[in-house]
DNA sequence: TACGAAATAGGGCGATTGTCCTAAAGCGTC
DNA sequence: GACGCTTTAGGACAATCGCCCTATTTCGTA
């Protein structure tokens, strides 16, 4: 079963370089190069490249979906876990500045070309919103909290764009001090309650 | 001089080319049969692929200029005109449904294939910063314009993002609330000076 | 040790890519 | 009407694309 370690080195190599380039400029030529295999040996794999990037996404949200049952399970209230999302910024700014988020470029991208794997990008989107909901219900109304969610995402989409444009840490660091005073903001609101 | 009719076709053809599939997957075969010439006389006006998308970007440029001058006659307060700018994702929210803001995924496309015009693409952004900043200018500390430019322009791209991807129309109505209420504060705070 | 399935290498498929070349057509000026 | 520049068409270029086929090697199991 040596089969099944390239399989997923191949599934790894194409998480990045869908990453890094982008689906459509990354060929079978250059993930093959990376894992170091002959090109033939992908139609083993895998039937298609279609069918690659599926296991890519779903590669994507079970490494997310890990991410955040750590942040449940390490993290004791929802405003600290809502701040460990904002943090992904700040953890992952090295990558962001080159090539945006993984997840918001990979759905634009997806949307461009008319995939018919766009909506399953979308889900790694709806992953972290149902999520977030779930931790905003803790700090405000339950009927504000998908609402809450979604402005947050946007928040982070937009800073990640802007970062990935622009380059200036300062900005990056100041969208991110932001968030946690506007997430404080929401908390506090409950309070009174 | 029909020569700089069919030179401009291609520039138009090519920049909602660009914007629909992005410029990688856009093919001069997809460009000339859009244009009804052949392949062969691309070269005649352009050098190479990269020249086009120069062109593609200078006259978006040109065309974000003028648009924000009719802004500027048109609206008499800073406030309006900056209104002005988040009406962008109503008045053009069927293309953002579909492909995003163009701006946001040109530069995060040429960010990820290491485009030297990447930075050109850049000034279409620097162009709605430093026009934001002049209006924020009028309506808070000229210190903190700049901030306040660059939140808003964050603000619209996350916007943006997320509506490609989820394509929620009441998401998109929300946060162009949020965004007018948000610009009414600044606004207001002005005031009591 | 022998067998059969799994895994791999490598070449070749037609189509398409950006680019280039050449010949012909269009057209303003004498 | 003849000239010369601009514009165009269309084919050909090598390279690359995703994809497929086949021969060979690897390797677990009987």
């Amino acid at each position: 079963m040596a089969g099944r370690r390239t399989r997923d080195d191949i599934i790894d190599a194409a998480d990045e370089m869908f990453y890094r380039r982008g689906y459509e400029p990354t060929s079978f030529a250059d993930i093959a190069g990376k894992v170091n295999i002959s090109r033939g040996n992908f139609y083993h794999h895998f039937k298609a490249k279609d069918e690659i990037l599926k296991e890519v996404i779903q590669k994507r949200a079970a490494d997310r979906q890990v991410m955040l049952e750590v942040w449940e399970r390490e993290e004791a209230t929802a405003e600290g876990r809502i701040a460990r999302f904002i943090d992904i910024l700040d953890m992952n700014c090295d990558k962001i500045r080159l090539h945006g988020c993984p997840i918001g470029t990979l759905t634009s991208e997806l949307a461009k070309i008319e995939h018919p794997a766009r909506e399953e990008a979308v889900a790694l989107f709806t992953l972290f919103r149902n999520w977030l909901s779930r931790q905003f219900a803790h700090l405000a109304p339950e009927n504000e909290a998908d609402g809450l969610a979604m402005a947050l995402l946007a928040r982070s989409q937009g800073a990640a764009t802007l970062y990935n444009a622009f380059r200036d840490d300062d900005f990056l660091r100041c969208e991110i001090a932001a968030m946690k005073l506007w997430l404080a903001d929401v908390a506090v609101r409950r309070e009174p309650q």
